[in-house]
DNA sequence: CTGCAAATGCAACTGTGTTGCAAATGCTGG
DNA sequence: CCAGCATTTGCAACACAGTTGCATTTGCAG
């Protein structure tokens, strides 16, 4: 029996094809996926009922919604380490390439009264190696 | 002469009837508005119009635009023609508003050879002092 | 005043997410 | 193992946000 269906009867909800596979889907992707990203993965799915499988997931505290700088909703699996927090971005203005650098995330800024931090990050824009080297 | 229509003027796009409504209302109202919002205040204007009069006025730097919780768009004035540079902005995730910390901004990261850097943001997402208030 | 590029208005289209309803399926109790 | 029933699924249709193409109008420079 598979550790995806076991967090699907714990959370008290009922154990189908399809959540199980999204779910996997989910737990294995290194990054929170849009419902086209997932719907890419698990060609067969019905658009409708993956957009409820993702309902279902979130209502039962499995997955967590977030919508992207585009307005998408994206999902990732709760519990997921989210490897893009505190991370910093090198986006080449060149190519649209987004680079991850290694350099340690920025310390949080002070915020006014009232306003709480959700993530920090850094974003870096300019000419990557191949883009500069080609048309300076 | 408008100090609206002044703004649209220093900033370098030309000053038709439409942007100076929509540049108006976005400076008048308390919080970043939508579409939606946008075309129910200035009832007889066309959607398309508005979509591109807003996407003009975010070209040029006089409105900024951030998506809300609920995967929409939202404008805001921008303070001042060119407020962009090594500024430190804080997004809150419900309303869509962007402030402007008076943070400084954090020291440029050291790059991959033969990366170049062109400019640096820091991006802060959380919730307002307001949004966190209404439902914590 | 005239000309031209930019802005507008309209129609049609794409993408994302939702709702209603009938058929299929997981779970529970026997 | 089987039946009953609520939940899920699949399909069609819909709603909303945003985009594109193109002909017309308009701001602004000369």
């Amino acid at each position: 029996m598979s550790a995806t269906a076991d967090l699907l009867r714990v959370a008290g909800v009922k154990v189908t094809p399809g959540r199980v596979r999204v779910l996997d889907a989910l737990r294995a992707a290194p990054q929170p996926l849009s419902h086209a990203d997932l719907e890419a993965r698990l060609a067969d799915a019905d658009r409708v009922t993956l957009y409820r499988v993702l309902d279902s997931l979130v209502a039962c505290g499995l997955a967590l919604k977030a919508v992207d700088a585009r307005g998408v909703f994206r999902f990732s699996a709760a519990g997921a380490p989210r490897p893009h927090d505190g991370h910093v971005h090198f986006r080449c203005t060149g190519c649209g390439g987004v680079f991850c650098l290694k350099a340690a995330p920025p310390p949080p800024p002070k915020l006014p009264r009232g306003f709480r931090l959700a993530e920090v990050e850094l974003d870096v824009r300019g000419t990557c190696a191949n883009c500069a080297g080609h048309a300076g």
